[in-house]
DNA sequence: ACGGAATTGTCTACGGTGTAGACAGGGCGG
DNA sequence: CCGCCCTGTCTACACCGTAGACAATTCCGT
């Protein structure tokens, strides 16, 4: 198979999946291609632009709601879309949720939701703060989900001290939560 | 000086400080201790434990708003004053933003706002999930701050690409700009 | 006071990491 | 046909976190 930026970043996201993110190593990687570790770098500046462009691919996964939704739906499509292809995607997720949308993929979806946020009523500069807020807080929400399903002794204790009574860090339904409540305070301040 | 985790802690604190994250490796922090990094085991169970209690050290900084202050303001300090202390300490801020507030002062933290959570109206289960919220886009917002400042080309182009439209990627008035869409949804959820 | 045990620090070594720099082969344009 | 550039290879560097064995010191119960 030859060596492009498109084949390297497919095998490097194939194996994230199947070894979790401590294997993407650029050694690992260069292993499983059956390559020398220093091809890729012919192809990627260096491991993290060739990382960005695997959690870009991951994120292509995520359709473009249609715009014929409601602005709400949209954004909700949107953010729940990206944080559940990074969870298909473990191994590229914790980068998913480091970075801000730089590839194709990201910016595309990003702008949909500046667009939904416009649709709401927003001025520009609020649209540009709202989006960045959104997208951080689901980055934030994804980090949490990646990190809690790790085994860390410390992750465990927090659980354990909340299961029972309210979901846990990092879950879907706390994640959903704290996107209602910035909804609510998008609307409020669409008026 | 005798070695204790405090004596370790407050040196990898200044260490960070002075030298940046990268510089917070075990043998830099032995070097800088004048001590093995082995000793440093003896102390704490790993690196990950080491770093928990630089964060924590940070935090301790952050004082508890006085009761009588309504609890959006009590809340609005705390995740203000958190920010704050993670950014006089940029060495530690990126940890400060990827762990839950597992010690001492986090956790006194954590409660202030539950408790002002309480106060507004939450019930028992919302007030985590609504902690749990605002404790995460907190957290994404010093995580943005922290990297934004980082030497990254990527980052410079980002924000290149909002300066003088809006503020940027992490900025202060980008990180209060959320935070009250995040107020206006819990006075709402409550009210 | 003494002997044994626990604590603390040191040393060495292992198995990794990202990537710079020099070199080789092959395909393509002039 | 010659020369250049693109691609992949190899070696080497400067690190990293930490396991395990060993010495020194300190503390405690008898």
């Amino acid at each position: 198979m030859a060596l492009t930026p498109a084949v390297i970043a497919r095998a490097t996201l194939a194996l994230g999946d199947r070894e979790g993110a401590a294997a993407m190593s650029m050694r690992r990687i260069a292993a499983d291609l059956g390559c020398d570790p220093m091809a890729i770098y012919r192809h990627f500046a260096d491991r993290q632009a060739l990382l960005d462009a695997v959690a870009d691919l991951a994120v292509e996964e995520v359709e473009t709601p249609a715009p014929r939704e409601p602005w709400e739906g949209r954004i909700r499509a949107v953010l729940t879309g990206v944080r559940e292809a990074a969870l298909r995607h473990p191994g590229i997720a914790g980068h998913v949720a480091s970075r801000p949308p730089l590839g194709p993929a990201g910016r595309r979806l990003a702008a949909v939701v500046m667009g939904a946020l416009a649709e709401a009523g927003l001025g520009p500069g609020d649209v540009v703060k709202a989006a960045q807020a959104l997208i951080a807080y689901s980055a934030a929400g994804l980090r949490m989900a990646v990190e809690a399903g790790e085994p860390d002794e410390r992750w465990r204790q927090v659980n354990e001290a909340l299961r029972g009574e309210t979901p846990v860090v990092g879950s879907a339904e706390q994640f959903d939560y704290g996107l209602r409540l910035m909804l609510n305070g998008i609307r409020q301040e669409a008026g």
